[in-house]
RNA sequence: GCGCGCUUAGCUCAGUUGGUAGAGCAACCCGUUUACACCGGGUAGGUCGCAGGUUCGAGUCCUGCAGCGCGCACCA
């Protein structure tokens, strides 16, 4: 009666991988197989990982938070997809295969070509691909892989072409000539979300350009100070107000200066020496000052991140400039004082390079332009509109400040980079003729754009362009907008805010009903989990060694959304041990079914403890309808654990053995009928040991082939 | 500077709408005639950061304060 498999302890290294290719085998992923009639569906697109290396654990908490969602709306008889797929991660993908590259090979991506190179990253693109979607299965995940999207492959390349041109069309998408964030490093653009700011030491120098100027201004970058064309004062500042309009001749550090003195308003005069050395090609706030002072622009620091001007300065780093000036002023006495200050430096999130501020021709997405289509709103109003109105709901709920403070603050979008690995623009050039779209116009001389897109400009478009879009598919129509988007919520600008940007731009319509953002994983000691430290837990190894459901449980219980959580081996381990526990219920119960009738009456407390199950399982459907996982999976386990086994079973043993067979077909079918509904209710939490299990129930119990369609039992 | 969050047992954290303080791990004691030693039974441990307020009643709501963490901005 009871199979041999239990006889020994629950092994889930043995049984994981068999369960998971029974599921994909079943065809059950796809929602257009599923059983029954299931009229209402439920969507999630899965956030793409990159295809930069492995799944981390940020990955499988992820993984794990959606395939319980999607396993318990499928079980609850909904048309339930899950849709996979993977992110080219454009600057992080390229940067890899680069640093390859040069440890490698000693070559850099111009010793290759651009074409060379693109299909180098093509190749470990496809080949950390493979190795990604093998983690997703590891995990248990039970995602649509026939539907599986990549966000630069053929039909995304065309959504990304089609919204580009729509949005050129509409006059968002705009070439403009402004400062932007350039990383010396990656060479290339980055947009403001990309930047990290580092809090550093740095040396605040007040000093005069030379004897004759009057005004003295202080810096912490003297190497920009060759590139300024103006002091700007407080228009009311008593001390400098006689010099407005003025303008000098000077030479610093050999280079020439023509300075202009200017009244601005937004120079604060309590600050440093109240004067400001406007430098409008390396400084947002000074360009804005040139700009309605009509100053000119001078750039004297170039993408390398070298000095321009002739001279003593030519082709200096920029720290090695600002020393350098630093002991010019010195030695020619023009230096007033310096002080230590902290001074947060913006570097890039990828290379963690300084950014430079250059001016530089890009192009860029206007978000406070009104769209005719839209009613004359803007892309930063349709951002805010649905979330304010509540169509989408944020958990958990405090995000929505976060969010709105955001798109506040929030300036035009650079969508441009100088990289080889992406969509690349849309846009053809011919002398000084422009022309937007995927191909280039009739007639000989066109170049296309040689940059590509922002990587999250084809994130945004992920909730349709998965689904088909532009082409009016039944997909689109049936799935879209998606139910839930669960995401880490440090990628609430970079990518929630982005989608809902671009489907409502795009489609009129929200791409989700909910946004879920879970916290950071860190470990037992609360420490970010990174290769340097030496502390990351690979879900993989994980999955080994105590079996993918005890990771997921691990994950999940007491884990509340947008909250750091920590996890530790200690953790995992206990859910194995769970795993074991049901393993060894399963055993028991197995043993003693001989001659069971399910539908049997029940006695008094039987009714008793059965009802007690009924309430605990309809509690623990609502907690998953309202997303409080870690409640739900602590309920269940606290249930089975302390309750079904510590109680019930130990009380039951006298029962089973007694004489009174009434009772005694009354506990049983008490106790599978329980343990059965609790291996349901179990399911999308523990979903590898819970079908395993299923398998060997008794015939009377099971109505589908597998578990993972069974009917939820409430 | 603007904003957000956290502070509950030794550690890590739950505590859904206000109704007698919870779990896991760790600790200590006992137990090996069996569903499970990947186990069982038991013990100990908290004035819920501080100060006020609302309430019949506050870990939960309000105000103030402190410590810690995070985001955004500024950074001449």
């Amino acid at each position: 009666m009871v199979p041999e498999k239990f006889l020994k302890a629950y092994n889930p290294a043995s049984t994981e991988g068999r369960i998971y290719k029974k599921w994909e085998e079943s065809g059950f992923f796809n929602p257009d197989a599923l059983p029954g009639k299931r009229p209402k569906p439920f969507t999630i697109i899965m956030p793409p990982p990159n295809v930069t290396g492995v799944l981390h654990m940020g990955h499988a908490l992820m993984l794990t938070i959606e395939d319980v969602l999607i396993r318990f709306k499928r079980m609850r008889g909904f048309k339930a997809l899950w849709l996979p797929g993977t992110d080219h991660a454009a600057i992080a993908t390229q940067a890899r295969v680069e640093k390859n590259l040069s440890k490698e090979e000693k070559k850099s991506r111009f010793d290759l070509g651009r074409e060379e190179f693109l299909r180098r990253v093509e190749a470990f693109a496809a080949q950390s691909h493979d190795s990604i979607v093998n983690q997703v299965r590891a995990m248990g995940a039970s995602c649509d892989w026939s539907r599986e999207a990549y966000t630069l492959d053929e039909r995304r390349h065309h959504a990304v072409y089609t919204v580009f041109k729509m949005m050129y069309d509409d006059g968002l998408i705009y070439r403009g000539n402004r400062i932007v964030n350039w990383d010396p490093k990656g060479g290339t653009t980055i947009s403001d979300d990309e930047i990290v700011y580092e809090e550093r030491a740095a040396k605040f120098v007040t000093f005069k350009y030379s004897k004759e100027f009057p005004i003295p201004v202080a810096t912490t970058r003297l190497e920009t100070k060759v590139g300024d064309t103006a002091v700007a004062v407080h228009p009311d500042d008593a001390r400098y107000k006689k010099y407005i309009g003025k303008e000098y001749d000077l030479v610093f550090c050999e280079v020439p200066l023509h300075v202009r003195v200017v009244g601005d308003s937004a120079v604060d005069p309590s600050f440093g020496t109240g004067a400001v050395g406007v430098t409008p090609a390396h400084s947002q706030t000074d360009a804005e000052i040139a700009l309605r002072h009509d100053l000119p622009s001078i750039q004297v620091i170039d993408e390398r991140a070298r000095m321009i001007p002739e001279g003593l300065l030519r082709g200096k780093k920029v720290l090695e400039a600002r020393e350098m000036i630093y002991e010019w002023l010195k030695k020619e006495e023009l230096l007033l004082g310096e002080e230590e200050i902290k001074q947060s430096v913006a570097t890039a999130e990828r290379t963690g390079s300084v950014i430079e501020p250059l001016p530089k021709l890009q192009w860029w997405i206007g978000v406070d332009r009104p769209i005719k289509a839209r009613g004359g709103k803007t892309l930063k109003e349709l951002m805010r509109a649905p979330v304010e109105e509540g169509t989408i709901e944020i958990l958990p709920d405090h995000f929505k400040k976060v969010y709105y403070h955001w798109i506040d603050n929030l300036r035009d979008w650079c969508i441009s980079r100088q990289i080889w690995y992406g969509h690349r623009i849309p846009v053809w050039y011919r002398g000084e003729e422009i022309y937007c779209a995927a191909e280039a116009p009739k007639g000989g001389g066109w170049e296309q754009d040689s940059d590509t897109l922002d990587t999250w400009f084809s994130s945004g478009l992920w909730t349709f362009s998965t689904l088909g879009w532009p082409e009016k598919t039944k997909d689109l129509e049936l799935y879209h907008p998606t139910d839930v988007l669960e995401t880490g919520y440090d990628i609430l600008f970079f990518w929630v805010a982005r989608m809902i940007l671009m489907s409502e731009y795009t489609l009129g319509e929200i791409p989700f009903r909910a946004v879920y953002l879970h916290g950071m994983v860190r470990d037992g000691k609360g420490q970010k989990m990174s290769k340097s430290i030496g502390n990351i837990l690979d879900p993989i190894h994980v999955a080994e060694e105590f079996g993918a459901d005890a990771a997921r449980m691990a994950l999940v219980v007491g884990n509340t959304p947008g909250t750091d959580f920590r996890i530790s081996n200690d953790k995992i381990r206990s859910y194995k041990l769970f795993s074991n526990k049901l393993w060894n219920i399963a055993r028991f119960l197995l043993e003693q079914a001989d001659g069971l009738k399910l539908e049997a009456p029940l006695s008094e407390k039987d009714a008793e403890y059965l009802s007690q199950f009924k309430a605990l399982a309809e509690d623990i459907t609502l907690d998953i309808d309202a997303f409080r996982l870690h409640l739900a999976s602590e309920k269940l386990y606290q249930y089975l654990w302390s309750v079904f086994a510590s109680d019930i079973l130990e009380e039951s043993k006298p029962v089973l053995k007694g004489e009174d067979p009434t009772l005694r077909t009354s506990r049983q079918a008490m106790l599978f009928r329980i343990f059965s509904d609790s291996l349901k209710l179990l399911h999308p939490f523990m979903p590898f040991v819970s079908e395993e299990i299923w398998e060997s129930m008794p015939e009377g119990i099971k109505t589908e082939k597998l578990l993972m369609v069974e009917p939820w039992p409430i």
